[in-house]
DNA sequence: CTGAAAGCGCTTACAG
DNA sequence: CTGAAAGCGCTTACAG
């Protein structure tokens, strides 16, 4: 079905089927819904691909992720923003791509420039904090419409369009917990990365504000894996027997946090207390549930489909921030 | 950049442009490599929307579930095959789109029909029992590339391609384990569709294939949302002590029975064992972990890939069935 | 308001 | 092996 079969049936032009079709105001009104319902008894849909190359348009959002963020640990928060997300652009009536990117190719190699020149979609949601200075320069002066969610600081992210999360605040808001339920002989349990060193400075602005006289001890996890956080605690039972709280960064790590204290026989929250951070769905499945910190992806997939709906229609402008708060969640873990 | 002006660089015409970056064996060798050269000096990518115009190929596959599915508790699962999917088609140089359908909205107005008719896509992986008789239908004859990944068992369904899981050996395998580690008295724990009709046929298969007199019984969660399945222990308590095995039919339900078991002292496995379905990457988290019947998503993706990549090439032929078998994987609930 | 024509960037039969 | 031409199915300035 085309719509040169449309304009035969209608006994019009396909220039006048186009037009009506796209709503357009030069149509009489009655042309308009003599063809509409031509089509859609016909069940015609526009051709995507001869309408992206008519217009440039393509009704297709593309969703980037890190690659190693497959390791299902780490999908787990990032596909439901992403499912969010696509059900906004539904909305739209645009369809998301969603395709990974990794840190380690050359800017060249990667799906992102890829997508970008196959011209496969009409703006790009980048995810994470895998993304270097350099894609992102390179994205930038393609002058393409993108929005990153999340990014690392970077010097270069503050040209682009971003929603931030204020990884800080957050970790003030564990600290805080902590202090404030009675707890004075901290752990901060962070991995190596920027995102956690800020997630860090936040939990240690808590500890330095506190009235109270309050110890606290670093230490890093090697990965964000279950199994990682499960072991590093079994491997160090006595020292952590030491600490009346720990602030453990991910959920998915405080649940190995959890189930190695517990196997250890060590009561959480009475002998030990912990604040996670994510609150992915388990948290509250977690015995003893978990008290964590609420990363708002229901906000960001609501903004993110704003933004990025804005950036190809309207064009961009100066670069927009978006800096979201999260919250805590208090459950029984602390 | 497009083809015509790499033919300029390249002192060609364009037509012998593309049909280098296509490797025509048309073309001279030489000619080949020079103007490959220049393409990636150029970044060049070929406009997916023309291509898709000249050719129908789009190399985009979308990938379709229920909307309902989007619930947190359901998507899990789905979402890391749909991960595992793409990942593959990305071998092949293919995108992955995805959307969501809907049993409730009529045939013409749900996304699956409208890909479709877009040309938005190559061919469609659908996933899940939503999908109704007259969807599988309107597809099948439009002719269109499509494959049913875990599908319901109707009889428009047969002439489809598809990957099936054994649902029946699944219940057949925890019936078995329940019944070999003792458990005499037990209660099968399910909900009202196909699906989990043929998981407690295949329970039931194992009860009466048993040499040892066994009691059953049956009962009905609403849903698989995870406070369900709690408050409906904590409801039945009283009855619930009385069985000494229990077959959760998804991972997430079991869950909640564990933790609601746990919250009325009732020991796991000790007093009542408890075998889940699905194996979720959660089930070896829980407290005690989760003996559960394995569904092999990574199976599924490598064959659905490799399924749908062939009939977009290759074309249909008679209908292909994959039926593919759950494992049992034991932890500590059974 | 409507139609004929050019063009979007490719592919591919056809002619050489 | 290479090039000129037609065509994929739309949109949209241009002319009426």
């Amino acid at each position: 079905m085309t719509i040169r079969k449309i304009a035969k049936l209608a006994g019009t032009s396909y220039s006048t089927v186009s037009r009506a079709l796209n709503n357009s105001p030069l149509v009489a009104e009655d042309t308009k819904r003599r063809i509409a319902q031509l089509a859609d008894e016909l069940g015609y849909q526009i051709n995507a691909s001869a309408r992206g190359l008519a217009t440039g348009i393509k009704t297709i959002i593309g969703i980037v992720y890190p690659f190693h963020s497959l390791r299902p640990h780490e999908s787990v928060y990032t596909n439901q923003a992403i499912d969010l997300i696509r059900k906004e652009l539904n909305v739209y009536h645009f369809d998301t791509l969603i395709a990974g990117y990794d840190r380690d190719t050359q800017t060249d190699g990667d799906d992102i420039t890829r997508l970008v020149r196959q011209k496969k979609v009409d703006g790009l949601v980048i995810f994470g904090q895998e993304i270097s200075p350099g894609q992102i320069r390179a994205l930038r002066d393609t002058g393409f419409p993108f929005l990153l969610v999340n990014p690392p600081p970077l010097r270069e992210v503050r040209s682009c369009h971003r929603i931030c999360i204020d990884h800080r605040h957050g970790g003030f808001l564990a600290g805080t917990r902590l202090i404030e339920t009675g707890r004075r002989r901290l752990l901060c349990l962070t991995e190596d990365s920027v995102q956690f060193r800020v997630r860090t400075d936040g939990f240690v602005s808590a500890v330095e504000s506190s009235a109270q006289p309050i110890q606290f001890k670093k230490m890093l996890l090697e990965n964000g894996l279950y199994e990682t956080a499960y072991e590093f605690i079994h491997a160090n039972i006595q020292s952590i027997r030491e600490f009346d709280g720990i602030f453990v960064q991910s959920d998915i790590s405080s649940i190995g946090v959890l189930n190695c204290l517990r196997d250890h026989q060590v009561s959480v929250p009475d002998e030990v207390a912990i604040v996670g951070f994510d609150d992915i769905q388990w948290a509250q499945y977690a015995r003893p549930s978990l008290t964590t910190v609420h990363q708002p992806k229901d906000e960001v997939a609501a903004i993110a489909t704003e933004i990025i709906m804005e950036l190809i229609t309207g064009g961009a402008g100066t670069p927009i921030r978006k800096q979201l708060k999260p919250v805590l969640v208090i459950r029984e873990s602390c």
